[in-house]
RNA sequence: GCGCCCGUAGCUCAGUUGGAUAGAGCAACGGCCUUCUAAGCCGUGGGUCAGGGGUUCGAAUCCCUUCGGGCGCGCCA
């Protein structure tokens, strides 16, 4: 049962009754609802302010009206305050039909398949090959990845697409330094940092020698043409990294359906090009072809640059109609820095210019920057902080603690694993992601407080006392649900309650960090109730009652965590 | 110079899209394990919601403006 929807209906009978008045529609008075700031001032709040004009009654005489009108069993009392109308659900009946439906629904609880028929592109991660993964790409990687699985939730087919930066003049470099320096075994040992010096020797030395730099244009000359000898390197270097990416994307837990990256489009600008000719959007500038872009207030759009070349952005509309044509998507979301806003903003006006309706499904998810201690990353300066060393270090971490609390767990290793892991992406998908990261080693691996170790602790302890009422072969039965009236036990049941709503608010903002936050709270509401209250060896009803938020919570985190890519170890 | 974004407790941030007394965590101090995991729980202190004006019954939230910070503004990606 829907407790919004029949207080709305409450609502709307009330009004007929008192005032005769039918002005508004059930959908508005659904919005209207809202949760009072105190679990002790109602479970639903409907404020009759705007009310006040219509009806041409002050606000508290409407909530006082309308308070005397109603009266439904599954409600314990209804109080006007203030001009508020104020619903309290029986806690026991509230209880029994949230707990009730979210035990049936197991690891579906929340899920749908309003999304069934439709796909969601998402491009995400997006790596340059032949560089190293840093922290720097762990918002966009894991931004993406909780997208991808809470449309999946909803029924959406998803696509996640790894946008590689795999073309531009910087692989001629790369192929001519090797040529020059390198030996296969030395980057076949050394992998991504074998390529980088090379890089950056090559750098280094063209610098003063135009000749050099010559060479390496020419080199990326030779790919452009599909040289055999450059490409097997060019590919060589690609495979190589990719290799060593799919490491971190392994200990992340983090997949794509595609790695189609600026390489892959360059034989299908042409199309984009002409097409964007024929529209007769293509004008000269400064000896540039450009999509002018004045009367929406943003500089041009260059497509093709003074010497005939193309840019990213080219490769990016191209991308755009490709992937339209191929996936037929209802959505396509970037996950991409915010640098890139002016970028995409253009990106999908000239697509709106070239008539293509689906412009506004494209969504540009932008998200802010990360500093490493107050200082802007610099492989160059080696300010920076590498994922793999990242992640190794909160594993490092996560064993030592298990080892100290947990001596006797089985799978340390695998625990360590899931929990130092669990806290970096926690951490990363903490905040609202416009919000630029400041990176502080001790803050990043904080396992205490609002953290990624201290929700899975909560969801370990109730797979505990589960595991504890297994052991003593107690089972549930009928639940006392009356037993659940307490604070703790509603404000909990009431977080359980709000679970599908807040993950389609979160798909509906893009915005992940609202489930990390609530898997924050609806850990941190069970370990009040965990402290308040016995579970185990009480009366038959009540221990039924409480195993079963116990099991239900236990069930919530582990799915509210899958959403943002995090395990749930049943022990730690 | 122009455009976009941000400014909330000492620090890092929430704030249900305009509602009731602005909330968490960290840090500090104090308390709670012979009973279900103390990676936990409770308590104390801490605020001109950057400043000013406006709209509204009602503003941290919307509008204007000033200040401070970040990012971006053609031949990189």
């Amino acid at each position: 049962m829907d407790y919004q929807l029949m207080i709305a209906r409450e609502i709307l009978g009330a009004l007929k009754d008192v005032y005769s008045d039918e002005s508004l529609t059930e959908c508005e008075v659904l919005e209207m609802l809202e949760a009072p700031p105190d679990q002790a001032m109602g479970d639903f709040a409907f404020p009759c302010f705007r009310l006040a004009k219509t009806l041409r009654k002050a606000p508290p005489m409407i909530s006082d009206a309308l308070q005397q009108e109603i009266k439904a069993p599954w409600l314990a009392r209804v109080a006007s305050v203030k001009g508020y109308l104020n619903f309290f659900a029986d806690p026991s009946a509230f209880a029994k039909d949230v707990l009730e439906v979210a035990h049936a629904q197991g690891a579906r609880y929340g899920a749908s398949d309003e999304g069934a028929g439709k796909t969601v592109l998402i491009d995400y991660s997006s790596i340059n090959i032949a560089k190293k993964f840093h922290i720097g790409h762990l918002s966009t990687t894991m931004l993406g990845n909780a997208l991808y699985k809470m449309y999946n939730f909803l029924g959406y087919r998803c696509v996640g697409i790894n946008h590689l930066g795999d073309w531009g003049t910087q692989f001629g470099k790369m192929v001519c330094a090797y040529k020059k320096w390198g030996d296969r075994a030395t980057v076949e040992r050394g992998g991504v940092d074998e390529m980088i010096k090379l890089y950056v020797r090559f750098d280094k030395e063209s610098a003063d020698d135009p000749a050099l730099a010559d060479e390496g244009r020419a080199w990326f000359k030779r790919i452009e043409d599909g040289d055999p000898e450059a490409m097997e390197i060019f590919n060589w270097f690609k495979a190589v990294t990719l290799e060593y990416a799919d490491g971190i994307y392994q200990m992340l837990g983090v997949k794509f359906d595609s790695y189609a990256g600026e390489s892959f489009y360059i034989d299908k600008m042409g199309r984009a090009i002409d097409e964007l000719r024929d529209k007769k959007l293509l004008v000269e500038s400064d000896g540039a072809q450009v999509v002018d872009l004045e009367p929406y207030g943003m500089p041009p759009y260059l497509i093709i640059k003074k010497d005939g070349a193309t840019l990213y952005a080219t490769r990016d509309l191209a991308a755009a109609l490709y992937r339209k044509d191929t996936y037929d998507f209802s959505r396509c979301l970037y996950v991409v820095a915010y640098q890139q806003d002016l970028h995409f903003r253009q990106l999908f006006k000239v697509l709106e210019l070239m008539g293509y309706d689906w412009a506004k499904d494209m969504e540009h998810v932008s998200f802010g920057m990360v500093s490493f201690e107050g200082q802007a990353l610099s492989t160059r300066k080696g300010h920076v902080v590498y994922l793999d060393d990242l992640l190794n270090q909160s594993i490092e971490k996560a064993r030592a603690i298990v080892e100290e609390k947990s001596p006797g767990l089985t799978n340390k290793d695998e625990v360590a694993r899931q929990v130092g892991i669990g806290a970096v992406v926690f951490f990363d998908l903490y905040n609202n992601r416009i919000k630029d990261i400041d990176f502080w080693w001790d803050r990043a691996l904080n396992f205490e407080g609002e953290t990624g170790p201290y929700v899975q602790y909560t969801h370990a302890r109730c797979c505990s006392v589960l595991r504890k009422a297994a052991e003593a072969g107690v089972t549930i039965g009928a639940c006392d649900y009356g037993a659940l009236s307490d604070d703790e036990a509603r404000a909990t049941v009431k977080l359980v309650s709000e679970f599908p709503a807040l993950v389609r608010s979160a798909v509906e903002r893009s915005e992940p960090s609202l489930v990390t936050r609530y898997c924050a709270d609806l850990a941190q509401a069970y370990n009040k109730f965990y402290f308040e209250h016995r579970i185990l060896g009480e009366d038959k009803g009540v221990e039924s009652a409480r195993l079963r938020l116990t099991e239900v919570v236990r069930n919530t985190i582990r799915t509210a965590l899958g959403l943002i890519g995090i395990e749930s170890p049943e022990r730690m």
